[in-house]
DNA sequence: AAGTGGTCTAGACCACGTG
DNA sequence: ACGTGGTCTAGACCACTTG
């Protein structure tokens, strides 16, 4: 069984983009040319192309184009980073322009919430809103809960990450501009105190294209 | 811009196979026949079962159909689990039947593996290949390199893990058995010393239906 | 007006598993 | 012999962006 023609195409594309022949931000030629220099269908195309997207090696604008990733090489990095605020975060990773807005405001505790953060259900809590753009992309959103007298994390001394790829909720979705059943990297993570009590939650969606890959350090024991 | 339909078919069956009402290993329906139970065509069936399989929610087998993952909501845990060897990981995580068969041999350093362990080029190493099946099916299977003088990785206090979406190299495609152009989880291990030196590296790669999500805990300061 | 990606259709061949 | 998923083709419409 030979290798499929979609898999060949992708893989040439990788290998360029990954060697940098093909610099970020650059845009593709149109399915219909790709397809045309490789002797294919444009069908084979996009399910080449699709295998780049769920890399994130690729990003598609629907009605103008596809593009290589701005950042084929960027690496999210815990726990050092995700404990400063998302500005620093961001800044650290890139030297280019940063925008991040924030939304707060005060709920009552969904039964869950209240149940994670060891509160009774209907309690008032604050919620906050936090999304971020580089040069204008969306680039991270995310939904934090917390105690209303919770003011930050420094409290904390454990933090458990849980990474998923999953279908974003509409608004992360509409934020991020995914496409319609484009998954996104997803983390949940909670903020523990020294007594094993979780002090905060949040849920942050990145676009499949923003990381590489993601980093853990760990200490034993 | 309504739901397109595939997004809708996957959609429901992501939440009947969540809820349960689908069971783990269940054979679905062909793709002509929820096609035909959806008056879509079958290429709407196959861009809903893809997003599905992306997901790690189905595993399809060529030539037999598509299948509920066997362990929709089984998570992966970092570091405790990964301080284990492969067997006691896998039992703790299952009370099926397991096994795990290991390849050993001293091979020279490459220029990277010399790098990253310290050591100089073409000086030897052992190289264990290490690979793991739940039931038969294939759960894992991970390339390690340490010195020939470290015998296990009690020694490490530090571990750090890379965690992202590849092709797997042809020997780990070959044992997982995927199908060529699927993505496969991947961790990159490395176990470091209190004087921050690599002890151990390992690259492990896992069926993208084996874990519903990663979970990684981390101490602060 | 032309080109783009996103969605969808109808139809085909292949190699292999199952009954 | 039949059904399966995997691959591939040719063609179509849509809504929007770009020139």
């Amino acid at each position: 069984m030979p290798e499929p023609a979609y898999v060949r195409i992708a893989g040439e594309y990788a290998l360029r983009i990954r060697g940098g022949e093909l610099p970020p931000g650059m845009q593709l030629p149109s399915y219909a040319e790709i397809a045309q220099k490789n002797g294919v269908s444009d069908i084979v195309v996009r399910k080449a192309l699709e295998l780049l997207l769920s890399q994130g090696l690729v990003r598609s604008v629907r009605r103008r184009g596809i593009f290589v990733a701005d950042r084929p090489n960027l690496v999210r990095v815990s726990p050092e980073r995700q404990m400063e605020t998302a500005e620093r975060t961001f800044r650290n990773e890139s030297d280019r322009d940063i925008q991040v807005e924030r939304e707060t405001e005060q709920i009552p505790a969904t039964s869950e919430l209240a149940e994670a953060l060891g509160l009774s259900e209907g309690e008032l809590i604050t919620h906050v809103i936090t999304r971020a753009t580089e040069d204008g992309r969306p680039i991270s959103i995310s939904d934090t809960y917390h105690p209303v007298d919770v003011v930050d994390v420094s409290g904390a001394t454990f933090l458990e990450e849980t990474v998923s790829d999953q279908l974003p909720t509409a608004p992360h979705a509409e934020w991020l501009r995914t496409t319609p059943g484009e998954l996104a990297k997803t983390v949940h993570q909670q903020f523990l105190s020294a007594d094993d009590r979780i002090i905060m939650i949040s849920d942050v969606s990145y676009p499949r294209d923003r990381y590489d890959a993601f980093v853990f350090r760990m200490a034993l024991k």
